[in-house]
DNA sequence: AGATTGAGCTCGCCA
DNA sequence: TGGCGAGGTCAATCT
């Protein structure tokens, strides 16, 4: 028998078992689609009734059971937990994936088992943009585009209460607090500035960069009499 | 030839092509195996080098590319947006998904189809329990939990700055702004009691209501001379 | 449709 | 390991 074989539903539910244990076993990224109870407790919890749907089990132990619908699982346990699959008698495919920290445990039982995928993920070399780091460059290197005479004295400024994404200072010498959005800034990024006031004190000035922001954070961010600016991420990167 | 049946590889471009076609087209979630490129360009970007790899299509519109390791795809698009899966000629199989609001696309482009899954998800019922509301409802219920001889006043209290999550009243009739989280507190949690405070004014008292708190949120709440409650899920639940 | 907010967020980084 | 912040966050809810 090969063991290494898709799984067709024309078998028996040891025999599609048997195939499913080995193919995770030997590594690879594992697709089923079968009749299952999907049982979750941890942080939260969440008990899918029986129904047929489709799992996906990966090597490092990430396991999804797909949402019809949605992006999102409908239940998942990330990489890094313990995963066991095991056939339970003859009448169940077990999957079970726990992990401490948080305390989660996800169960599923397959007692039938129709279709399924084994295969081996080839490595690609992906490029990746666009992040709030990039913006913060060219601000450090182009600190003229927020304010005239504005000069960038430290990156990532530690504080008690989080980092200053730029720490810098004013034509008048006065010291300038930047925080930095890649989109819309919402309530919490004036709460961040707030909170960075709090531990560096009144004697500074506190300005938000961000392409836009939402008409409470504006409200709040004219109260607090800070300062916002215009940046879009688009325009400079 | 059974347009339904899955492909395995062992058959032409074109022919599984239009297998995967006729099983979108028909509201199947489709999953595919095979080489291809991937191109993301929206609110951030991403590509893809040619590699095996796997695709869910979802009747929805949603599509992921799966990632080898992670929960989260490697690229995705939500459901809702424009999908069209066409057959490029005799070469490659072209699914796109694009969307407006925010405006992103979605390309894959299938040079090797290898294997392929088609399968209906049957309707079953789920329970999710768990949310924060359910702690909000316990709390008003039960608002001796927190502190004897309170009275809630007002569930979701609309401010200028967001909603007050419980506004209450204690036994000298002082008003109480609760801010309840239902795992360990952050700066964040804080911060929000702050904008309330804001804008509800100094005579009030603010309590922050969470199964704990980190060391910089408890600084913070210290210093704004907030208060703390300590209020676990699983022991109300 | 836009805004806001929670989430089992996930994931990566850094102390 | 835990805290912290970003994310193409997603997805639900309300305006």
């Amino acid at each position: 028998m090969d063991y290494s074989a898709n799984i067709t539903g024309e078998e028996s539910m040891q025999r599609a078992a048997n195939k499913i244990l080995n193919a995770h076993a030997s590594g690879d990224i594992v697709f089923v689609v079968g009749d299952c109870t999907v049982s979750y407790d941890g942080r939260g919890w969440k008990y899918l009734d029986e129904g047929k749907r489709s799992v996906v089990l990966k090597p490092t132990g990430a396991l999804l059971v797909t949402s019809p619908e949605k992006v999102k699982p409908e239940n998942w346990q990330p990489s890094g937990g313990n995963v066991t699959v095991s056939f339970d008698g003859d009448t169940a495919l077990h999957i079970s994936a726990v992990r401490e920290n948080p305390d989660e445990s996800l169960q599923i039982r397959f007692t039938n088992l129709e279709q399924s995928i084994h295969y081996t993920h080839t490595e690609d070399n992906a490029s990746v943009e666009g992040t709030e780091k990039e913006i913060h460059e060219y601000i450090i290197d182009n600190p003229s585009e927020i304010e005239d005479g504005l000069r960038a004295l430290e990156h990532e400024k530690e504080t008690e209460f989080g980092d200053i994404d730029i720490y810098a200072r004013d034509a008048s010498g006065t010291h300038v607090i930047l925080e930095v959005k890649r989109k819309t800034a919402t309530l919490d990024s004036v709460s961040q500035l707030n909170r960075y006031m709090t531990v560096m004190g009144d004697s500074h000035r506190a300005i938000l960069v961000a392409p836009s922001m939402t008409d409470s954070a504006e409200k709040l961010l004219n109260e607090n009499q800070f300062q916002f600016c215009r940046l879009k991420p688009t325009e400079i990167l």
